[in-house]
DNA sequence: TCCATTATTGACCTTTCAGTCCATAATGGA
DNA sequence: TCCATTATGGACTGAAAGGTCAATAATGGA
């Protein structure tokens, strides 16, 4: 019952996403916000409460999209150095969205550890994602294309540092990040 | 001739570069500055021109200031790999200035590349790095220490990459960077 | 000793911020 | 058809933002 939102909900997230990505939490005023999702001031205060919510409710849609993107890139590759090499690669831009940068990344740039919400979502995010390298590294080790003798936790922890690092070289402007990302790969594999 | 002023600009500027690098540019307030420079806003505005202009000071010193303690910490060393080792170590902070981010990556978060003056000084610094890394790999490739293989240029860009990468995953709490670091520097030994 | 010059202090200004209020509009159920 | 309920739009609020002004204080040189 009541009056209908006008607006998709979810749209209006991924709206709110990608300006929070493009100016981080702080520089993204209201005026920001209710013009990049397109409603109203009362709606967005309705819907989602205030700008921190909003923020976290951003945060944790963008950890949980982007790992289930990062999963299906890994799903399509056969083995696992293209597995890997597909979960560094994806979400690095490719040059139109380059201003957007990545959520995560920002967040933790922006907060360090000092709040203890975001802390929680992004501990978990990393969790995820080190889980599901982790299963890749281990496999590639078993099939003889990784090096034997490496720590597959260690590696994974690792690669999602790197991803870290190739999302900043790439919003800084460095066009050669898909190399770099194949060096650090080419050094875990089997001789 | 005038009054002398009664800070010591260069102590000032410093602590303006940890208030920026804890808060980043837009949310660190005047207020925060004035009280973390102990000076006065009159003082702050005479010596530094506005907050823009401080910042960008703030962020060239702190360029300057990081890439000579990285040419220290890799002078100390001998051989290329450990110098390239030390360099990736530098500055990943100790857990008591773990709050205090790095101002270089910090801008490339806030600002990817929308600002032509700190993508100015951005690209520079990172010249300058890679410069100074691919020497110590071209070294280390003419000692047999790392692969003879190996694109210098190629890996210096990889390693600064990396560095960026120790840095935003320290900040968000990864006590183990180091090992990322040692593991990546690993793949590039020769056999 | 006076003056030009620069620094400091605190009050002040305008704008923008995040957030709220309220009147109005649209819905489903009674 | 009326009502409870929820959404919308615009005006509004207090606080805080960045930045300026003007009066006063401290210096070196004439």
């Amino acid at each position: 019952m009541g009056r209908p939102a006008e607006f998709d909900r979810d749209k209006a997230l991924g709206a709110a996403i990608r300006v929070f990505a493009r100016h981080g939490f702080s520089a993204a005023s209201l005026s920001d916000l209710i013009e990049g999702m397109g409603i109203g001031r009362q709606s967005l205060y309705g819907a989602f409460g205030d700008k921190r919510r909003l923020f976290l409710e951003a945060l944790e849609r963008y950890s949980d999209v982007s790992r289930l993107r990062m999963q299906a890139a890994m799903d399509k590759e056969d083995n696992a150095l293209a597995a890997l090499e597909a979960a560094l690669m994806i979400d690095l831009g490719t040059g139109a969205d380059l201003e957007t940068g990545c959520l995560g990344v920002g967040s933790i740039a922006e907060f360090g550890r000092s709040d203890p919400e975001v802390n929680a979502m992004g501990d978990r995010a990393g969790a995820e994602i080190t889980t599901m390298l982790a299963g890749r590294v281990r496999d590639g080790m078993a099939s003889g294309e990784l090096k034997a003798t490496l720590d597959a936790d260690e590696v994974a922890r690792m690669l999602l540092t790197l991803k870290s690092g190739l999302k900043i070289s790439a919003r800084g402007g460095d066009d050669q990040v898909r190399r770099s990302a194949r060096l650090v790969l080419a050094g875990l594999e089997a001789e």
